[in-house]
DNA sequence: TTATTTTATTAACTTTATTAACTAAGTTAA
DNA sequence: TTAACTTAGTTAATAAAGTTAATAAAATAA
């Protein structure tokens, strides 16, 4: 077991990780209230904020609300301190966000991908960066974090499989650093979904949730005590895998037969409706998992029943997760949320039937409002704020 | 989000924390391993181990491996620095050990459940805490830790169900704080089990692992990041209640059916070999477990089939835990590990069968060397041991 | 015996926070 | 209008931890 050593440097970057959040998290605040929301003196508040100041990382602004005494001087965070990279790399697109240490959007930008290759997606990535970067006006970048779908190793930056990209212990974060020379942090898509909302979204102030990403892929990424879980081998919250049903003919991208992702995944929903809606209002050569929830919401009945199935499962699954993790929160991404409270009745129905009463009951199943895509990026840009005061300490204080 | 304020304080639990718990699971150590292990320098061990000594934590403890130079003086923990009563309230018994600080029993005391009302259960309860505290010749009792059956909420002590007492939101807490004025905490058992385990089992040394306990019911311990996860309300864990069967008619005590519990649990399989093994030899009026197990040892088929049953339902419910979670390692705790190598290839197979590759691939299952009670009453034990300088600081130093 | 090595201590210094006194800038009420 | 009050923020002395660097202690090796 590796002890984490105290010293005054600790004490500072806890202090100064807490000044940052609370900033961001809930806006520009007093010295006197940063005090109360810390814990420190008032006098400490003064020395700490004085050096973010000079910094350029914090700066005054304005003042507050007046309520019989001196008015507070309002501290907020400099966007200008530093802009921060946020990119997913997903399945078939790659998008990239430009934003301040706040976390405004200044720029963002999407490429379609045409190929699969190594060398087109690293190419087109590197453009990505270079164009988001000119729209920095020569501010500092101070990271990038980047999204990837598959199974990555977040520690040392290495795609260790991408079913989509059929890269192999690819190490990224090596490739990137060496090109443009800004520290890069790499993790899994569903994880940066989960840190986005966790900062950005349904889920901020939740200590404990779990947010699963239905599409082609099925995965949940997990908030436990305000941390992400990433599991021994950052293989945590492979829900999609899970078999639901033993004995099933229906074959999973991953050789089984009978996982969640096998039964509700687009693609099997797509086959669904091929074969159970024959109506051409409906389906015809065109068809589009739009048009489906389109029909779902006008409660034409084989499309419920469709999506009574998909419920079911997935609330079978959810149950497991339910008693397993006793979250406060399930949030869900994907386009099931164009049927939102239909859906959500019969899911929430579901996990009640099958998860105990205990766990269940202060849970709460709610759509995401970001999506996915955003997510991600938004994700992905928390995986260099959360490094830059601890962990890979990309500013120094 | 609550945010922990870095001050010295703060700085010296964790240092004073880190040198305990060095000493703790590695033995004796001098002050320059300290010094490496820690990350201190080696004048700032000086300083905090002579304020330790001072306080009769530690204590110096003859000389260690002589290597070229000035001989080190070995540190260890203070036996007679305090005294912390573990104590695990099971269904059907109470059992108590009273320990050093260092984690060495004093001395045990076990109770027999005759009945099952409230004032039978804490007068046998404050009868047990007497004893062991005579056993303690006036050293000081530093806590009081219990592990208990049933829903426990940790931060406020109380029993919020007990399935096999029949409590109900009882302050179990305040109860024997008030009788004997000794800080004390309580948790459920099997979360107790999985810190006994964690600290003086086959869990040390593993930041990732998953505890199962079999028996009447079947519960998980998790350990996540080297801490116990406990659920947003204490819930976490409750494996024992995931619908396993669909449609089942085996009814659960939960009151569903098809639970785990409901088709492994020992009720059930006591059930099952009453129906499947006519043969005298196994089956008679005076029928036990152990005899089952003897059976399935000589691979009396009928026996290995039920065997076999419960390694289905374990392994299939074991590959949801392993999807979601990616644990290290799994350990499991009850009668069953009588039938050790069997049943352990059988279930590893099933597990395999359902569960991910990439989970699966560095994936231990393996049995607890410590019995169930003697996990619970060392992990009750630790309970007040985590919190002597952090928390509750229980000591103050 | 003397040099070397390893362990441990001591004293001066650094960093960070706290305490307590004080300044600043407004509102309230006589 | 002004004195009293309130709230915000600063300053300077102090405290509590750790670090650095020099030194002492106690053994082995040449």
């Amino acid at each position: 077991m590796k002890h984490k050593t105290g010293n005054s440097d600790l004490i500072k970057r806890i202090n100064i990780s807490n000044i940052i959040d609370i900033l961001k998290t809930q806006g520009m605040k007093s010295r006197a209230e940063l005090a109360i929301l810390t814990g420190l003196t008032p006098a400490s508040i003064t020395k700490s904020t004085k050096k973010l100041i000079d910094l350029d990382i914090l700066l005054e602004s304005g003042t507050g609300k007046i309520s019989g005494g001196r008015p507070p001087i309002l501290l907020d965070i400099n966007k200008n301190a530093g802009y921060i990279l946020g990119i997913y790399l997903a399945p078939t697109k790659i998008k990239g966000i430009l934003t301040s240490i706040k976390g405004e959007i200044i720029s963002e930008e999407t490429y379609i991908l045409e190929k699969k290759d190594k060398s087109y997606i690293l190419n087109l990535l590197f453009t990505l960066i270079k164009i988001l970067i000119k729209t920095s006006k020569n501010k500092r970048i101070l990271g990038i974090g980047i999204a990837l779908n598959g199974m990555v190793d977040y520690d040392r930056g290495i795609s260790i499989f991408s079913p989509h990209y059929h890269w192999k212990d690819f190490n990224l974060k090596k490739v990137i650093e060496e090109e443009f020379d800004i520290p890069t942090i790499i993790d899994n898509d569903v994880r940066a979904m989960a840190l986005g909302t966790h900062h950005q979204g349904v889920g901020i102030n939740e200590s404990n949730f779990i947010i699963i990403n239905i599409g082609e892929g099925i995965g949940a990424g997990i908030i436990l005590n305000n941390k992400l879980y990433r599991g021994e081998n950052y293989s945590a919250g492979e829900i999609g895998h899970v078999i639901v049903e033993k004995n099933s003919s229906h074959l999973c991208s991953c050789g089984n037969h009978g996982c969640l992702e096998a039964l509700i995944g687009s693609k099997r929903v797509i086959e669904e409706i091929k074969i159970k809606i024959k109506t051409p209002n409906f389906y015809n050569e065109y068809f589009s998992l739009q048009k489906f929830y389109k029909s779902v919401n006008l409660k034409e009945p084989k499309s419920l029943k469709i999506l009574e199935d998909i419920s079911e499962n997935l609330g079978y699954t959810l149950s497991f997760l339910v008693n397993l993790f006793n979250p406060k929160v399930i949030i869900i991404v994907g386009e099931i949320n164009n049927s939102k409270n239909i859906f959500y009745d019969l899911l929430e129905a579901k996990v009640k039937k099958y998860a105990l009463n205990s766990s269940t009951r202060n849970l709460n199943i709610i759509p995401s409002q970001l999506k996915g895509v955003d997510a991600a990026t938004i994700g992905a840009t928390i995986l260099v704020y959360q490094n830059l005061f601890n962990g890979r300490k990309i500013l120094e204080v």
